[in-house]
RNA sequence: UGGGGUGUCGCCAAGUGGUAAGGCAACGGGUUUUGAUCCCGUCAUUCGCAGGUUCGAGUCCUGCCACCUCAGCCA
């Protein structure tokens, strides 16, 4: 959580820039991240942040954050205060004010005239349904449209009436002309211009007609003078057309587009559409729900920023699409909070110890670094003579398997205090262990128990009679399946229904006080992180982040 | 039967004609007051397949196969 990436990746959109440079074709790097304000980002963005941020850090150059608003229909500004907030807790920082492509509504608009006046582009009347006959399909090239043949100065007034809101949504639309018969769909008479009567989130009212994403996309990008411009893979296809306006209009700049395989992660769903829909129906609480891949739900789970730029880093960048394995990202966490998080004590399920040679106030401070290496301070524990484990720790059988081997006649270390050896027990009529007797071995404070009889393994616990209650919700992965989208069925048929489950564990009272969103390592638990929003001292709220790695050869 | 892409270990990924990096996972072993961490070791005679060029090919050529992607007035 502190120190960044190094950020001298060598993917292959470094090595183009990097030969731009030696080869003098740019003499800096402009790199942009546009994300379109209709959602949340996700992890697969985070990919495409560090890489557009990091690569213009690596070379000294700059990225801009521009919002791509085409489309008033779906966006909002929640979206937008909520991808600021984003890109800034991940660490990066946008070039200057924040651009909109709706900044560019009225050079676009002009270049529009422009082709229209070029003849170039055409108003076109056929309906959405018509547009699709013409189109033609993969195989058959298309038709031209019976309006494509209208006078420039008939085009130049139907574009006008237009923008002067003359027709209704859907009546017509401004094309380019270019080639029906293209083998590539994008370039058979793209529609530029469409009417939407939609009050825009940044624009207003001003206008009714909007550009679409590929008349605006190479534009604002030249406007603003980026070098490279670099997008997934499915916007390839789109290339020649982003060429044909660059090569068509009269922009300031030459850009270059660039395109790289999106981030697809097991057991995870990215796309808006699907993430809304959880939100939507309430599977989840909300986008930033700490199950949900979005970035401020990853947040909220207890990632690091720098967890998820060391994951971004680990994967690379190519042009094949693969599935990463989510373990790839959990490492890249597990990584980052082991070597930062501080350590601290928590029992999930109290089995109370009473060790009956201690005096029955008797009340010890006891003192426990905070990390095993860093220097984070100490805390101190209260030591009484009653005191809570984990049920898991004790048994009445000695096995093997049980490597802690706290059974009655053995012994025990607790997690930096005494070593104690059970005595006896007691069960309820279900036969559960309700309770453990114990002894404490004098002078074993840091030292091993002077008759040469060491305990097997340490454990963690809590004073019975001073100490916090926090509740704990504890995560799983949401999806059972590791690709729930694909193969038959719905991918909500493969939503984990218990991916969350709330229970009150016992913390040691110096957890208690700590800050919304602090990370912890609670002993031989698992990694937690205090609830952005929720957690008070008064009622303290943790998050399970991750836990530990498990040594699987054991069962247990 | 169209166009555009991609195919190197279970997963990600280096490699750009000179004899297969690294990470994740997995599996052994050691250390340990966290069954964590840490340490050490094992893990592709082989690069989608088949031919060819070459002293030599994952890297060049030819053919084939598989997968992804494109027919929104979404981005």
């Amino acid at each position: 959580m502190t120190d960044t990436t190094s950020n001298t990746s060598n993917n292959f959109i470094a090595k183009i820039i990097q030969e731009d440079l030696d080869a003098g074709r740019v003499q800096s790097v402009q790199t942009r991240f546009p994300p379109e304000p209709n959602g949340y980002l996700h992890v697969g963005h985070a990919k495409s942040i560090c890489l557009n941020f990091g690569v213009a850090e690596q070379f000294d150059g700059a990225c801009n954050l521009r919002f791509d608003d085409t489309n008033p229909e779906k966006e909002s500004q929640e979206f937008i205060d909520a991808i600021k907030d984003d890109i800034t807790w991940l660490g990066y920082q946008w070039k200057g004010d924040i651009h909109y492509a709706s900044d560019y509504f009225d050079q676009l608009h002009d270049w529009a005239v422009e082709l229209i006046k070029a003849d170039k582009a055409y108003v076109c009347d056929l309906n959405a349904e018509e547009a699709r006959e013409y189109r033609g399909t993969l195989t058959e090239p298309g038709k031209n449209s019976p309006y494509r043949e209208r006078t420039v100065e008939e085009n130049l007034d139907l574009f006008a009436r237009m923008k002067e809101g003359e027709f209704d949504t859907g009546a017509k639309v401004l094309r380019a002309k270019i080639d029906m018969a293209s083998p590539n769909m994008n370039m058979r008479d793209p529609i530029i211009y469409r009417i939407r009567k939609i009050t825009h989130h940044q624009t207003g009212d001003k206008w009714c007609i909007y550009p679409t994403y590929d008349f605006t996309h190479g534009q604002s990008d030249a406007i603003e003078g980026i070098t490279h411009s670099v997008c997934t893979l499915e916007f390839e296809d789109h290339r020649p057309l982003y060429e044909w306006f660059i090569e068509n209009l009269p922009v300031p700049a030459q850009p270059k587009q660039y395109e790289f395989g999106r981030l697809n992660l097991d057991y995870t769903v990215t796309s808006k559409r699907k993430l809304k829909f959880l939100v939507d129906e309430g599977v989840v609480a909300g986008w930033d729900d700490p199950r949900m891949p979005t970035i401020s739900g990853m947040r909220r789970r207890g990632f690091t920023p720098n967890s998820i730029r060391t994951f971004c880093d680990m994967i690379g960048v190519t042009r094949s699409d693969g599935m990463v394995d989510v373990a790839m990202l959990e490492h890249a966490l597990r990584s980052d909070l082991n070597q930062n998080a501080p350590r601290a004590m928590a029992v999930l399920k109290p089995l109370k110890v009473v060790i009956e040679n201690l005096p029955e106030d008797h009340k010890e401070m006891l003192k426990a670094p905070f990390h095993p290496e860093l220097d984070l301070g100490e805390r101190e524990m209260p030591f009484t003579r009653e005191i809570f484990i984990d049920q898991d720790d004790f048994k009445e059988e000695y096995s093997k398997k049980f490597k802690k081997k706290f059974c009655p006649g053995k012994r025990i270390r607790l997690r930096f205090s005494y070593v104690i050896e059970a005595t006896d027990y007691e069960k309820d009529a279900d036969g559960n262990v309700t309770l453990v007797k114990a002894k404490l071995i004098e002078n074993t404070l840091g030292e091993n128990p002077e008759d040469g009889v060491n305990p097997k393994g340490v454990v963690h616990w809590v004073s019975a009679t001073d100490h916090k209650e926090a509740e704990l919700r504890l995560y799983e992965r949401l999806f059972t399946s590791a690709t729930p989208d694909k193969g038959e069925g719905d991918f909500m048929d493969h939503v984990n229904k218990d991916s969350l489950s709330v229970v009150t564990a016992l913390i040691e009272p110096a957890l208690a006080e700590v800050d919304a969103e602090a990370n912890f390592q609670f002993e031989r638990e698992g990694y937690y992180v205090a609830d952005r929003f929720e957690h008070t001292a008064e009622k303290p709220i943790f998050n399970l982040t991750i836990g530990l790695r498990e040594d699987k050869s054991l069962s247990s």
